[in-house]
DNA sequence: ACACATCCATACCGGTTGGTATGATTCGAT
DNA sequence: ATCGAATCATACCAACCGGTATGGATGTGT
């Protein structure tokens, strides 16, 4: 329980700049409302982050990065059978799923699409998550396959990418319409998606409405 | 030709409008840069918009609706038949990618990533657009169904909704990675989830890298 | 030719932005 | 106990933002 002063002040800045970049975006963020929301100052910032986009930096690495690894990447790499488990985290995201997340959308997915034109060294930050991201499906796949749960004539890589693409897509998607209906009714075609990759493609039962 | 002096400035002001909230989204569009790059100043951007925002909304009106409506919506309307329209239409756009439109993504996309937490007129007129998009959609794969292109079993409601998410999806993805490969790659992945609504579902051949 | 509205340039304003310089206080090692 | 480094508060700054007020120029109808 080493946890010093110092740390923790780091990690409440940390945090409160996830939050209003997650709110308001990276350039939108105010660092005026993150020190306001951590009741701290602009020296307590400073001495820990040289600039604002060092801040934003750290957010992606230390915040974004990591909840990602714990909520996908490993339960993914330990997964007996990774794709059920891919549909299993697919249908917890649907089910915890409410107002607030839907309305801020996909916090990896809004640094994507304000950032990587504008600002190299965030763009590659992003990239290798969302490379991370795909390595993690199409290693779920290619063991589908091996279980045979998935076809064997699966290009495992491109159906990755596709499927990180719809779920960023759901997420914009639902976003924009601000409608959890809509964010779930769109997971259930994804996960369909994926059950038609396995064997008797042919997957669930039409379900309108 | 009654093209009055008024309405040419008015729609160079528009156009430039669209062009650097393309680059750097609205909130970070900067007036100066806009009138900038038209030579005017803001004398003449406030004789036609009231306000910034007054701007950007007929920017969505004006631009993007309209340019959709012509790229998408109206060929899907005409077309004998849709469903192969609506791939060829996928196809064109995956041809025609370059670096920059890349680069800069889907308008549309990146307005709703951005705008539709933050301010309901906006997001009013982007879920319009949307809606509309998966409409046209769901009209195609509805035909579809009659030409017997579409299996009678899918829900073409909740399939237009997802070829709509995924779409953007890819747009956003390919945007990160800044591959205009990856974009080609993700929509063929997209064209072959439509082909997989047809009967015979197996798609295309495997194909790897 | 006169009056009036349209069109647009110029100058200016208050507010907010990220960033810095300085200094007070606290902590930690010796 | 003492000294130095780490930690953070305060005050301040130049740059930029969207927006406004004013006025000159250019049609346009009568």
């Amino acid at each position: 329980m080493d946890t010093k002063q110092s740390d923790l002040t780091r990690d409440k800045i940390l945090h409160a700049a996830f939050d209003e970049m997650h709110r308001n975006g990276f350039q939108a963020a105010s660092i005026a409302n993150i020190l306001g929301d951590t009741g701290l100052t602009k020296g307590a910032l400073y001495h820990y982050f040289p600039a604002k986009h060092t801040l934003g930096l750290a957010v992606i690495d230390e915040v974004i990065r990591e909840g990602l690894e714990e909520m996908v990447f490993r339960p993914l790499r330990e997964a007996e059978q990774p794709v059920t488990e891919l549909l299993n985290i697919m249908q917890r995201k649907a089910e915890y799923a409410n107002d607030d997340t839907i309305r801020l959308g996909c916090p990896l997915n809004n640094l994507m699409q304000e950032m990587s034109p504008l600002d190299e060294a965030f763009k590659a930050r992003l990239t290798l998550i969302l490379k991370a991201w795909q390595k993690a499906i199409r290693n779920a796949l290619e063991t589908g396959q091996r279980q045979r749960q998935i076809r064997a004539d699966v290009d495992c890589e491109a159906a990755a990418l596709f499927i990180v693409s719809a779920w960023e897509g759901c997420w914009g998607v639902a976003k924009n319409m601000q409608s959890v209906k809509t964010f779930r009714l769109c997971i259930t075609q994804l996960q369909d998606y994926v059950l038609s990759l396995g064997p008797r493609s042919r997957p669930r039962n039409k379900q309108t409405q």
